[in-house]
DNA sequence: CCTCTTGCCGAAACCGGTTTCGGAAACTTT
DNA sequence: AAAGTTTCCGAAACCGGTTTCGGCAAGAGG
């Protein structure tokens, strides 16, 4: 028996042809993998002349760096972690292609990677994100849907590892966010309801552990004192990102002795559970009560009265959560790394002037419920 | 001035704490880092009492080996790769969310990571494609929305890299995939609108360049021999995957002197536009014409009446190409990994017994013109 | 003309692993 | 007891890069 034999695994893909290494190069032009290394990454201490030689060496021989062989040396894989929560609920997530798309375009036009997990809990996100941090697979990570307080900023911050969240946080020490002002955009879905002549508009927050749900809130609340109306706690529901918690929240508001002539929803998907309500009792939406809502899913467009919302661009926050992670990993301090960007209004039928007064609205709808 | 200082880069990045490194572990317990390494990747020629011992050590010290350190010499970097495609069209895909944590879960389980990237057009793929395979980020990849002849399998196969395919294509010497059997699904939904009594059903196909497609129309014109049915190429409408198209081809369809009275969609979305077609012409799904489409979007549900369809499992399916394509790299044949699920019928209300005869149809439709 | 810089590059170490090779010790076999 | 096998592990090379260190040659200054 041959004692040459590996003694088990060792199944090394068989290579076509061999990779054009640095090696190669250095050997092209009879210099050495020190000097083409330092040429090929902006050393000061190379001739301009050499320089040149040795790029256009490089691009001739077709030569490309492999990521992982140089982050042996240097620590840096090129690669950027997002580390997804997909529930059952939500898992149908519209703007997730938009938003992968701009991380991964930015990630690219810089030449690095994006590398992606899933989890469903929140103590799974927390564990892939261990991992990938333990066998360093990125260079730093995407934090989408940003809490109040949230485990993945703690243990990144303690472990001094480059982050940049997608949304604001409530301790922001050391942290880099791309946010979108949704507080802007509910001061203005309420101002915009007030001019239309609504007295009593409601409001229908989002989970309460996301900063967005509070700072949507101060929105509202802002919009309702800007207008010169009274701020009537009985006005904010329960929090609500489902359809079906949408609908229960807009039950329990027309139900109320003084009802709202408008809502606001937190969220989209909420906002369209409002429409089963109308479809139910016989109401028009944008006429009988009004709805503005945020997010700009697809199905809002296709919604009967469309849906009017404040629609926030996800191919860009990806584009500029990417961009800021990476000046962040080659050394800008976190602090100077903060961007917030407007929501667009979309505007589209589901608001309007109110044809009720509340209290016209109560009766009417108490003669519904009698039949 | 200090000579020892960098000419220019060098900014590594502040560690924390040092790595516990495979020479940590080999030092900790008297032995060398060979025996470790090999202790740990299941060689045989190491004693099981030294296999245990150091298998603890690792545990206790938390060694995690870099993956990029190992691929280096082991040329694979336990890393899959996934290219999508994002046009601005469909840009909002619902499965994706799915697909992609079916496949970050299968890669997990065996500690492996994704990779991911888009690009817009099909050359951007291609491009992009290349450049992940020229810098080595992942060992393997997985295409989604296969075509009848497909670039990137022709690249891939060239240069002997492990690839698998969500979908079939021309000529699979040498490929792998995962499939939906949609023939079946639309063999099935004819037979399920003979049954109900339909004499002529249509049939909406999807685009032409995908394998998909073909198989689709396949199984429609089955399912029409096997009911006994006459094959009519003109109830073949072109293709139309987006809502609008849909729209397009219903109303084609049912300008015909001899109207179907039954529709089969390859695809949910061009369903969805037939769903126009109805509420402005006044006519009712479900009775007036029926429609069995395929895909299984969230939206079919939310249609009036509810699309009946056959669903597609995403994270089904992304778990099993995930799941083939780790076995691939891994030496497995490429033609032992080839597998086909079916589509699970979802009934809702859009298919049911015709109200009208086709003539029946024809002439009410003449009727609605008139008005 | 001699020393001091400076510019530029080669030699060699290094990063954290894997794999090859060979040899000492233990175990069989004759 | 000698010879042949096995078992198990250490030494060292290797993977493809990066970075340190030092030295030669050319230019600057005295």
């Amino acid at each position: 028996m041959q004692t040459g034999m590996p003694k088990t695994p060792s199944k090394l893909p068989s290579r076509t042809r061999r990779r054009v290494t640095i090696a190669d190069v250095a050997n092209d032009l009879g210099v050495t993998k020190s000097t083409v290394s330092r040429a090929l990454n902006g050393y000061t201490d190379i001739a301009e002349g050499t320089r040149l030689r040795i790029s256009r060496a490089a691009e001739r021989l077709g030569y490309r760096p492999l990521s992982h062989a140089q982050a042996i040396r240097t620590g840096r894989v090129r690669s950027l972690g997002l580390v997804l929560q997909v529930d059952n609920e939500d898992s149908a997530r519209p703007f997730l292609a938009d938003f992968i798309a701009g991380v991964t375009q930015a990630a690219s036009a810089e030449n690095w990677t994006v590398t992606i997990a899933t989890a469903e809990t929140e103590r799974g996100v927390q564990e892939t994100l261990s991992r990938l941090v333990e066998e360093h697979k990125a260079d730093g990570f995407i934090l989408p849907r940003t809490r109040s307080r949230d485990k993945r900023v703690e243990a990144l911050r303690a472990q001094n590892i480059p982050f940049v969240m997608f949304g604001r946080t409530e301790d922001p020490t050391g942290c880099s966010w791309y946010d979108i002002k949704g507080e802007d955009a509910m001061r203005a879905a309420t101002a915009r309801l007030a001019s239309q002549g609504h007295k009593r508009i409601a409001h229908v927050p989002g989970g309460s552990e996301y900063t967005y749900s509070k700072l949507r809130i101060d929105g509202y609340r802002d919009g309702l004192a800007a207008a010169g109306l009274s701020i009537a706690p009985a006005l904010i529901t329960a929090p609500a990102i489902t359809h079906d918690a949408g609908e229960a929240a807009t039950r329990s508001l027309l139900m109320m002795a003084e009802p709202p002539t408008a809502i606001t929803f937190a969220v989209d998907r909420a906002a369209l559970g409002a429409y089963r309500v109308a479809q139910d009792l016989g109401l028009r939406i944008g006429s009988d009560f009004s709805v503005i809502a945020y997010d700009g899913i697809p199905e809002g467009a296709y919604a009967n009265p469309g849906l009017t919302t404040f629609a926030v661009n996800s191919r860009q926050a990806g584009d500029r959560l990417a961009t800021l992670l990476i000046k962040q990993i080659r050394g800008t301090a976190p602090e100077e790394l903060r961007e917030l960007a407007p929501a667009t209004l979309v505007e589209r039928g589901s608001d309007g002037p109110p044809r009720l007064t509340p209290a016209e609205l109560a009766r009417c709808l108490k003669d519904i419920q009698k039949t």
